[in-house]
DNA sequence: CTTTATGCAAAGTTTTTGCAGATCA
DNA sequence: TGATCTGCAAAAACTTTGCATAAAG
């Protein structure tokens, strides 16, 4: 099974781009949240590490991962700036969806396969193929005891 | 059953806010869309009905209808633009989601009461009580003869 | 009449782009 | 070395805000 730098790197090679080591950073500093991440968010990780890359680049390299199909962009909130999804992670390339927590803000992955068969069921039934979809669901834990 | 224009004006009243023509300009012409749309295109609406508002007012009235409960937000694509979706349509106030079609960049809202099933489900089994969910569907027309 | 709303233009956010010098294949 | 990249700063796209005047209750 390949690797996401793998996939990367062959995504690169075949639209003859480069392989930079910005874009190797990156790719590490995206496989280091657990969750989805804002851009700014990527940036400051990045200055964590003590690797400057500059704005434009991080969002130059969001777009290639993107293309590539390592991120998909969701949308939390009423927020208008774009989370970016690893599809690689801890679920092992599994899609997968979330549930935010109203209270805490917090953004918990989840994967359950009804959520593919009902859209392809869905689809089916309107006539269409499913390709892909977001689902998201917000909520508060059930048993809190405040 | 109340419309929607009496819950505006309610909510309106609770608030010690102002029902101006402005507002139900703009609620009506919300009510025009069968779909998702954009603050731009509201504003288009607007003006082709003839009736002249100021941009700002579509942000403030929009913002309004949301907290009323009237209108959720939704984000579809990469757009960054966010689309505002009528909750009290076609549907009758029923909750609905929205298929994608990859193809002609379509909306097409549906309702399925499985959907609602399965994320009440699954937000259960994560200690979650569900209280909304967004659900989007990518696809392409299955049959086309093209 | 007092409070809230409106329009305008200016400011705020987030993302994109042009360009000159730096880096990769 | 030729093509692609990078950083910077400027621009673009979308949304919000301050202020003076207008309208609602």
């Amino acid at each position: 099974m390949e690797s996401a730098d793998q996939i990367f790197r062959e995504f690169l090679r075949q639209r003859k781009l480069k392989f930079t080591s910005e874009r190797s950073a990156i790719l590490k500093s995206v496989q280091g949240f657990g969750r989805p991440f804002e851009a700014e968010e990527l940036l400051l990780s990045l200055r964590e590490a003590a690797f400057r890359v500059s704005k434009a680049t991080v969002y130059r390299t969001l777009k290639h991962l993107l293309d590539a199909g390592l991120l998909r962009q969701v949308f939390f909130g009423q927020g208008k700036q774009a989370h970016y999804d690893y599809t690689f992670g801890e679920l092992g390339g599994a899609e997968h969806d979330h549930l935010l927590d109203l209270d805490t803000g917090r953004i918990i992955p989840f994967s359950n396969e009804s959520v593919i068969k009902l859209r392809d069921q869905i689809a089916k039934q309107m006539g269409f193929t499913a390709l892909s979809h977001r689902f998201q669901i917000t909520g508060r834990r059930a048993e809190k005891s405040e």
